[in-house]
Formats: C-alpha cells, structure tokens, sequence
RNA sequence: GGAGAUGUGGCUGAGUGGUUGAAGGCAGCGGUUUCGAAAACCGCCGUGCGGGAAACCGUACCAGAGGUUCAAAUCCUCUCAUCUCCGCCA
C-alpha cells in the first residue's frame, strides 16, 4: 500500500509505475473517491462534534424542560448523522479496495517488459557442464535412482504429487542443514514458521486480495501461504520496533503450497513445479531508507549466490522487467540455474524489496531518531527451495554411468559422496 | 469438543451510563539539586484520521464486530484470545 498523502501528490509517477508493471489502475476514480471520503469525513466529525457538546450540556443541565429540548435536538440529529456514517463507511469500503489496488512504483533501474521473456541479464557464474555423453533429465536420473516416485506420487496427492525417496530425502535433509547453517552462522535468526494463516497476512504481504487464486483456502478462511515470507511478516505485524534492532534479519524454513492456477500447463513433468514444497526463505526488516534497503537487497542476492557457488552449480543473476513485478515489488533479481536437459536457465532463488508497501499494510513501525513513527523496510530473499533445486543439482552432477556426484559442501551431512 | 473465569495505555492497576483519552504507581523524556551520580522534587509523556504554514483544533480508539441510548470503557449480542478443569492427541 502506499501513502493516500503520496499518491494524491505524485499522481504522475503512480500512473508511470502501474504502467511499467503493466498493472490496469484508474487513478482518477481514486482520487475522486478520495475528495469525497474527506468531504464526508469533514460532515460526519462536525455532526459528531455537535452531537458531543450537547451530550455535556445535557449532562450539566438543572433547568429540565431545556435538558428535554437538547434531548430531543440531538435525537433529531443522530438521525441525519447515522445516514452520513453510512455513505461514508460505503465510501470507505471502496476507497480501502482501490487502496489495495494501488501497485508500489518499480525501481528505475527495472527494466520495460512484459513477461520474463524480457527479463535482463546481469551477470553469469560457472562454467556450462560439457557431457561427453547424453545427458538424462531430473526424471530419468532420479527414477533411475529410486529418489523419487511420481506414479504413486499422483496416486496419493493427486497432479504434481510426488514422494521423495531414499537419496533424495537424505540430499534434502543435507542441504536445509548446510543452508542454515551458513544463515545462522552470518547472524541470520533461524525460524519455523506457519503456513497455515489468517487472511491478515497475507494482505499484508500483497498476496491477497490480488492472488487468491494461486491460494489454498481451508473451510475456516484461512489460507496456505505459498512461501514463508507470509508469515514471517505478520510476525510484528501491529508492533512497533526499535530502530536499534534493524536490521532484522531471518532465515525462516516452512512448507509452501501453490495452486499453480495460472499455469496449468508448465512444468507437467518432474519436480520443477510442485503444490506443496519446503523453502527457506530470508527476510529482512530494515530503517525506511532507499539507501539502506538497497544495500540489503545486494547483500541476500550474494548469500543466495554464495549457495549456488558452493553447491557448484551454474547460474546467472536477471533483474526482473516491470511486466513480471509483483505489485508491491520495487525491483527483483531472479536466480535462475542452468538445467542440462533443458538447455537453459531455470528460476531457483527470486529476490526482492518493497521499501514500505508490505509494512504500510501490515502496521509494522518504529521510532526513527527524531522519534517520528515510521514503517520499516522489508526484503526478502530465497535462501533455498526444495525439491525444484534438486533439478539442476542432479542433472549437473550426473555422470555417464547414470550416478550422481554429490557436491563437496554436502557429503559431511549426506554421508556419502555418490548416490548409485 | 465440554464447563467456568478473564480481556483497560509500554507495564501495573482504578474506573458499572453523563465535562474519562481514561485516577494512582512503574518505566521513559526534560528540568531543579550535585564535581558527577543516586535519591528527592517539578514538568512532560498514546495512536490513527481530518483541517491548519504552525501553534493547535476536531474526530475515533478501553480485545474485535454489531446493538441499545440524547450520551457507553461501563448495558446487550456475536466473534476472537488467554487462563483453570475435563476429554482427545504428535
């Protein structure tokens, strides 16, 4: 959400902003919301005003024929005022709904574009594995090995179901371990979060009311949130925080669940695109400061490089074109790892910023130096999503004999140093 | 799931319809005193929204949502949370 005090006064760069993420917004019809929610207002408090003075004179009143006649004048005007509270708590309703709509303003630096398609590249690291034999894909490598079972996978869950076997589990539980080690030791506080929340959330987070399609909904209103980022924002949602505690930063393990509504035909095969999978997610709560969010944004983007270079396996680094924003992302750097099979890059780590728009929703301030209440920073960051980065580490660490090498950072926790 | 109790500001704790944004205490901030500190004393000390250049004015907020009333922290209804007991359970 952004400032109403903002938008009235850069109604410009608002429309500029929605335009370069593509995002339909008519800006007209909420500012003129606006003007009539503050005429309304104006009434409504100037009736109330009055109706609070009688109310004190009735309450001092000896005289009692005048205390009847201030009665019956203020019964007179609770009337007219109760119709005005509800054109205004109407007027209200609309005006928080386009609020909503409002998309945060993408950075200049964010390239024009429409889908990812025309996302930039920014940088490469690895070498691209030459095989001097056939590669297998993620399904044929991993089948091969027993590590993963889709049949009974789909059987059990239904599309996209899949069990993990063997290998693959214990490569999982080696990997979450040498990720968060590597969080906690750079001063990262380590955290299970829920995935089953209330809806507060994840409007605060910018995931609804937008994207309830991509949401699982249980019969009780509550949502399954498709990444922990969800509620390890709502964490401090409606507190205030102390400036000398920023930045705040979390390394936060859930399970996370997408409908995968908008594409149903992607990645029907394989491990890439899954309902119910687990992540660790960094976030970061920070002073409200272009400067300092920025900095932060860098610094997750290298630690969820800094993973791919232990782990070995090439990547490159696109920032995201306006088309493919979220609406409340200011800018997103995308990781995406080189997958053999495929011939190309695949997403693994998404990294983003949103300066105040997620804290704005979800009340989360502190005191800034001259003790002014303000709206934190938030960022936050893939450390590792699992099973989709078993993809390219199976396919990278094949070898002709159809085993896996397992890369060198692993095999203390994997205990061993081929999967056969 | 059943029974009961409770829910007031950063904390504690008064307040059962009328000038209560809310006594008192603690914490915090500023000052007097002191070489400095402690103690003591004095003052300040919630947030959102609207208006205003500002001072400030208005309005709303006593878990949340509705209702009764000229008037609600106070009465009524529902919801939520917490605590105690029982049941169930990883």
């Amino acid at each position: 959400m952004l400032d109403i005090k903002f938008i009235c006064e850069n109604k410009d760069l608002v429309v500029l902003g929605a335009k370069k993420k593509h995002i339909d917004f008519d800006i007209e019809e909420l500012l003129s919301l606006d003007n009539s929610r503050r005429a309304i207002l104006a009434e409504v408090e100037t009736m109330r005003a009055s109706q609070n003075t009688t109310a004190t004179a009735v309450a001092q009143a000896t005289d009692s024929e005048e205390r009847e006649k201030m009665i019956t004048a203020s019964r007179l005007l609770k009337d007219i005022l109760q119709k005005k509270e509800e054109e205004l708590s109407l007027v209200m309703k609309k005006w928080q709904g386009l609020m909503l709509q409002v998309p945060n303003i993408p950075d200049m630096s964010v390239p024009e574009g429409v889908t990812d398609a025309e996302n930039a590249e920014i940088r490469t690291w690895g070498e691209i594995p030459k095989f001097d034999f056939e590669p297998k894909d993620q399904v044929t490598i991993m089948e091969n090995l027993d590590m993963v079972d889709f049949a009974r996978g789909t059987k059990v869950a239904g599309f996209r179901g899949y069990f993990l076997k063997n290998d693959a589990t214990l490569l999982n539980f080696a990997l979450w371990q040498f990720v968060l080690n590597k969080f906690v030791a750079k001063g990262f506080t380590p955290m299970m979060v829920p995935s089953l929340l209330k809806k507060e959330p994840f409007i605060g987070t910018g995931f609804l009311p937008q994207g309830e399609e991509d949401l699982y909904k249980t019969q009780d209103g509550d949502y399954l949130a498709g990444t922990g980022e969800v509620g390890m924002m709502g964490y401090y949602m409606d507190e205030v925080l102390k400036r000398e505690d920023f930045p705040k930063k979390f390394i936060a393990f859930s399970p996370c669940f997408r409908r995968e509504a908008g594409s149903h035909g992607k990645d029907t095969k394989g491990i890439v695109r899954v309902h119910e999978f687990f992540k660790m997610e960094q976030v970061v709560l920070c002073e409200a400061s272009h400067e300092e969010t920025v900095k932060y944004h860098e610094e997750l983007t290298a630690l969820s490089e800094e993973i791919m270079q232990d782990l070995k396996i090439p990547y490159r680094v696109v920032v995201n074109c306006g088309g493919d924003l979220g609406l409340g992302q200011v800018k997103k750097y995308d990781i995406e790892a080189w997958v053999p099979s495929e011939g190309k890059y695949r997403e693994t780590h998404s990294a983003s910023y949103f300066h105040d728009f997620q804290t704005r929703r979800l009340n989360i301030r502190y005191k800034d130096t001259e003790g002014k209440l303000r709206f934190a920073h938030s960022l936050n960051d893939t450390a590792l999503a699992s099973p989709r980065i078993l993809v390219p580490l199976v396919e990278n660490y094949q070898n002709a004999d159809g085993t896996i090498t397992v890369p060198e950072v692993l095999r203390l926790y994997m205990g061993k140093e081929i999967i056969k």
